[in-house]
DNA sequence: CACTTGACCTGTCCGC
DNA sequence: TGCGGACAGGTCAAGT
């Protein structure tokens, strides 16, 4: 589920309510969720959040980060004081928390809680030293690629990496993290309709126009994403459980047979790296 | 090497 | 209504 914008998302919001809190108690509900010593973070404060790519780490003022990786179906929930007498915690999530898919709770200094829900259980929390997070890679071992929201992220450094992947068609390469770090399947998509270019078409035979255009289509899809709140296809909520609109706003993703937006050609999906990819024939040739 | 496929899990949806 | 299979936002190991 959560792309690059989805976990901002949750950051933003995150950031607003939790900096100064202690952990005051880890509820594991489900060990493989959880890599590493939950004491580790008892006691002490939260000082900082940090997003690399798709992986949240909250800092704490001992030296130790806890990491999220939301994979497929990973969900960040935020319950103030306020709201945790027994109510109705959010408006669009479907059940009170903790619910069945709760791995992992985490209480706050002000009675506040922190809920790491994942149905299908890939994402996981992971306890890293903070001053190691960047030699370490943040707890994944395919290195990233440059953020493509920080003006750091050249047409230059994007070209150079992306053509490590020449024989790839371009949809699976930018997918790649190590090309360019954030972009998930739902962004890939919605970038190659933004360049003009068909997903299919191998990173060899694109020209320097259409790498351009690729570079300006991720930074652009990606803003889009968080603009409109992130992309809620099941299970994206915010920090707070509200869900996101960026769907309403894609070309492409998710939109099989139903009419371009630009031209009104019935949009297709194909299979590419294995997972499904949207396009359309017209506004993007091979 | 570069690239592709299956595994990791749970749940839903669709065709028969 | 039930059953089997395909599929779902990601990453990693093993296979070709």
């Amino acid at each position: 589920m959560p792309e690059l914008p989805e976990v901002e998302i949750i950051k933003r919001g995150l950031e607003q309510k939790i900096i100064g809190l202690k952990i005051t108690e880890i509820i594991i509900l489900n060990p493989k969720s959880f890599i590493g010593n939950p004491k580790l973070l008892i006691g002490s404060t939260i000082n900082g959040l940090i997003r690399r790519g798709k992986v949240l780490s909250i800092n704490l003022d001992n030296q130790y980060s806890f990491l999220f990786h939301l994979k497929m179906s990973g969900q960040i929930i935020y319950e103030g004081k306020k709201r945790f007498a027994g109510g109705h915690p959010t408006k669009d999530m479907d059940a009170p928390l903790p619910n069945k898919s709760t791995r992992v709770i985490f209480n706050l200094s002000d009675n506040s809680k922190i809920y790491f829900n994942d149905q299908r259980k890939f994402g996981w929390v992971k306890v890293l030293k903070t001053p190691e997070l960047k030699q370490i890679n943040y707890g994944l071992k395919v290195l990233f690629g440059p953020e493509p929201l920080d003006p750091e992220f050249t047409l230059a450094e994007f070209e150079t990496n992306l053509l490590k992947c020449k024989k790839q068609p371009v949809k699976v390469a930018i997918l790649d993290q190590s090309v360019v770090a954030g972009v998930g399947n739902i962004y890939a998509s919605e970038a190659c309709f933004l360049a003009g270019v068909h997903p299919a078409r191998l990173v060899k035979d694109l020209n320097k126009s259409e790498i351009s255009k690729l570079h300006q289509g991720i930074v652009k899809s990606l803003s889009l994403g968080i603009e409109h709140g992130g992309a809620s296809l099941t299970h994206f909520f915010d920090d707070e459980g509200n869900k996101g609109y960026f769907l309403d706003y894609a070309h492409v993703f998710n939109r099989q047979a139903k009419p371009c937006k630009i031209c009104s050609t019935p949009i297709i999906k194909i299979k590419l790296g294995g997972r499904g990819t949207y396009l359309c024939l017209n506004c993007q040739k091979l």
